[in-house]
DNA sequence: ACAACAGTTGAACAACCATTCAACCATAAG
DNA sequence: CTTATGGTTGAATGGTTGTTCAACTGTTGT
């Protein structure tokens, strides 16, 4: 289903036709809409950006992670499974400890082009 | 108060002094992360990010947005005073109208490179 | 003054989400 | 085998959030 099937249509009168067909035409389809909104949504959780930061430079088991952060394991590993969930890390074990690490550059600098705009 | 003040601690026995250290310096401070995950926050919802795109070009009109996104004047109303208490977009009145634009060109750089980091 | 319309707002409701808790699996050591 | 530890998971819970609905403000035109 296309966005813009969604009801109920707006009851304003003006007729801007032009800059209506303009606005449809920037919109990305439905999908990579949602992909996007949900890929931001993982980013816009301050446990989760947390943990990016804190695998940032060296790989962290999760009982490392939860002691930087202050919170426990369980807390760490359900947010774990989300950043895994949609590939922002990768893990590998060794013994008993999984190891987490962020899986490509990719998102260090859009974190990074995020923090400069905050800074005003 | 700091994140790494909230209990409770974590329970593990193993010690990766050093690693923690490293990864407690390489937290942003708490207020900042926070203020980053607020942003992410609030482009992570589709109807919010299809007001973006369909005002990216030229402003636009409360009704028109509407009906490029096929929805209420209030809902996109109410995502609109979202994106204006997070200065994301600003708005002119021009007799009845109001026109909304993006703010500035930083948020739609790093729109692009989480559009780029999603198509793989 | 009045009616019509663009836009905003607050309350209400439902859906979603992060943390806690307890139970569980897997590996390592005695 | 048994115990201890690192990590995961599912259900429950409390808080957050997006949309709807109705009422409201402000501007335009008659």
């Amino acid at each position: 289903m296309e966005i813009t099937d969604r009801v109920p249509e707006c009851e304003c009168h003006e007729e801007h036709g032009d800059l209506i067909a303009q606005g449809r035409a920037a919109l990305p389809e439905t999908t990579e809409l949602y992909d996007l909104s949900d890929f931001f949504k993982v980013l816009g959780d301050s446990t989760r950006l947390g943990i990016l930061f804190a695998i940032d430079g060296a790989p962290m088991c999760v009982c490392d992670i939860a002691k930087v952060l202050g919170m426990t394991k369980s807390a760490v590993s359900h947010q774990l499974k989300v950043l895994r969930q949609n590939r922002l890390v990768k893990y590998s074990k060794v013994g008993k400890n999984v190891f987490y690490e962020l899986s490509d550059d990719h998102v260090r600098d859009i974190i990074e082009k995020a923090r400069d705009h905050i800074e005003e």
